[in-house]
DNA sequence: GTGAAAGCGCTAACAA
DNA sequence: TTGTTAGCGCTTTCAC
């Protein structure tokens, strides 16, 4: 509790009879230093213990050796782990990582930006909150502020994007109950809002479509990602008097919710109901019978969209690049073969 | 990617035809200014696309509105849910939180910390990595860095801190295993250089001597806070002739590793084996049976933590304040009498 | 090889 | 009420 103030550059140049601009030189090592002079300089700032001050190397230079980090919710286990890839990568090239969860709202994602904007950080990774409404990360990019997009592309935002094949993971999680004889296939999907949503929703539609199967509103339901808020849609879907006989959920926490809420309602998964997850999850094998997922290469996104920021921030300036990766289908035991159809 | 510049102080004072100074006052509400100046200044401001640089004002005023956050693995569910709820809290009050997390290495936790002191944050909250070698710790208490411990606590450590008792929950664990019959109580902890893990083993050790049990180390398995390692730690314990009829594990991640060891080892909870976890989990609801868990209040504690930082960051100069909740025993169905004692 | 000095953008003490 | 000015700590020309 001594407010102490630290050592400054100022210090170590006095303690070791050089100026100012010679110490800067020998601690940063660029330039001409006399062997002596840069021993003494040295020694003089480890003696201090001088730490260099970063705020003030950023007015200078421009920027903060930050990268931003914007998802929709660091809780969904999702993010976490893209969070955490983020961060080792970061801090493998120097930077540390400002995370400010948007909690999937609009207003709050646009306050964070502007205030990584205001801190000058060296660029950020956001995964939008909504589809529409994009002018703030237009802004931001016409700037020059590098940005990449993950797990939700925005079409037209000139950034580099790192995502997943929503549509056809989507697609084939509905085609494997289709093949299953299910004509009754629910739906619980996330506010459309978000892309990420949408593209899974036309992946449930398409394959309805491409197997001549009606789209009938009252099967797809619409849920926060929350367990809570998928309890009750599963909840709403099954009390209808016409049951489906199939669930697809669009995230993990949905299928959390889902699943909880079906053993509440005492129905079993496969025999009641089959149910198939987008997003592979610890849970998932803990169940029984373990749950078929939609699995995504979450730990690819990360990394590669910290890639794709450096790159960036280090001067590339080619056409944005955008990269989605496969789905994989993990057949687990939660889809059944449907009897009375 | 039009690397404009952004607009100043002087920009907007320039297009209001008034002073810097005019200008900054204008911006930040403070000292005399003019109706009609102001309102130009605004209005230039806004046109203009006014943002403040917050480096610079960092750097005038000391420091940068940021909180830092040092977790030991921001995938651990727990402390993304506090960093989640810190988040929350610092936006609350007009910070940004900076999560950079220890992944429990103390090498990294120092380096962490030094780069935020070099940030000049306003404070941090920290969750050390060790018990011991804690003087970079020490000497940023020291300097005047506001900092909050949270679910480990260090000793004589001169600075606020924020836990559970870990002791009295361990303890309640295996009393509970004891008086449900078991003798052979098998322990799966983590690292003992992490506090939290100390206390846990001592409840453990107190309980069973309380009850005049001696202490088998054979019986004590140290494993990483990860699935993957608690399931080698279960099966190393449960491969002994004279096998455990119960297991104590010491957070969500130990308790999700020994859950699937033991089915993988066609072992049964709780007929073969009685659980009991410390940290509740969402999965804990998933088995059958549900498991028994020692809860912590995790959503009180970053609220909590960020309260208290706010309060020295705003001048509080009062001794350290060490609040530490009680856990709570939530009976489910893992833990069974033992008929052969 | 080294130093003097300017300036990043901002705020605030002081002057007018 | 407004403007002038200094200076936060740092880096980097430019001159010596």
């Amino acid at each position: 509790m001594t407010p102490r103030k630290p050592t400054t550059v100022k210090d170590v140049a006095a303690a070791a009879n050089v100026s100012r601009a010679t110490a800067a030189r020998a601690l940063n090592g660029y330039g001409y230093v006399g062997d002596a002079a840069a021993e003494r300089v040295l020694e003089a700032a480890a003696r201090l213990g001088y730490r260099g001050n970063r705020v003030a190397q950023a007015l200078r230079q421009g920027q903060l050796p930050i990268i931003g980090f914007v998802p929709g919710d660091i809780q969904n286990p999702f993010f976490a782990r893209v969070a955490h890839d983020i961060d080792v990568a970061a801090r493998g090239s120097q930077h540390s990582l400002l995370i400010a969860s948007s909690e999937e709202d609009l207003t709050q994602e646009r306050a964070l930006l502007d205030n990584l904007r205001a801190l000058n950080v060296r660029g950020v990774i956001v995964a939008p909150a909504s589809v529409d409404d994009n002018a703030h990360l237009a802004q931001l990019v016409h700037e020059g502020t590098p940005v990449v997009l993950i797990d939700r592309v925005l079409a037209d935002m000139p950034c580099d994007s790192v995502a997943v094949d929503n549509e056809g993971g989507a697609r084939e999680a509905v085609e494997l109950l289709i093949t299953h004889g299910h004509r009754r296939i629910a739906l619980i999907q996330d506010d459309s809002r978000i892309v990420t949503a949408r593209d899974r929703l036309a992946g449930y539609m398409n394959a309805l479509q491409a197997h001549d199967l009606p789209i009938n509103q009252r099967l797809i339901a619409v849920s926060n990602s929350t367990v809570q808020h998928a309890i009750d849609a599963t909840i709403r879907l099954f009390s209808q008097p016409d049951r489906p006989t199939a669930l697809f959920t669009v995230d993990s926490l949905m299928t959390t919710g889902a699943l909880l809420a079906l053993r509440s309602m005492g129905l079993n998964v496969p025999r009641d109901v089959s149910l198939i997850g987008f997003d592979d999850f610890d849970l998932a094998t803990f169940t029984d019978p373990q749950i078929t997922v939609i699995a995504q290469p979450v730990g690819k996104i990360g990394p590669l969209a910290v890639r794709m920021l450096l790159d960036r921030i280090h001067g590339f300036d080619e056409a944005p690049r955008h990269v989605r990766f496969p789905t994989r289908l993990i057949l687990r035991g939660s889809v059944s073969q449907n009897i009375a159809r």
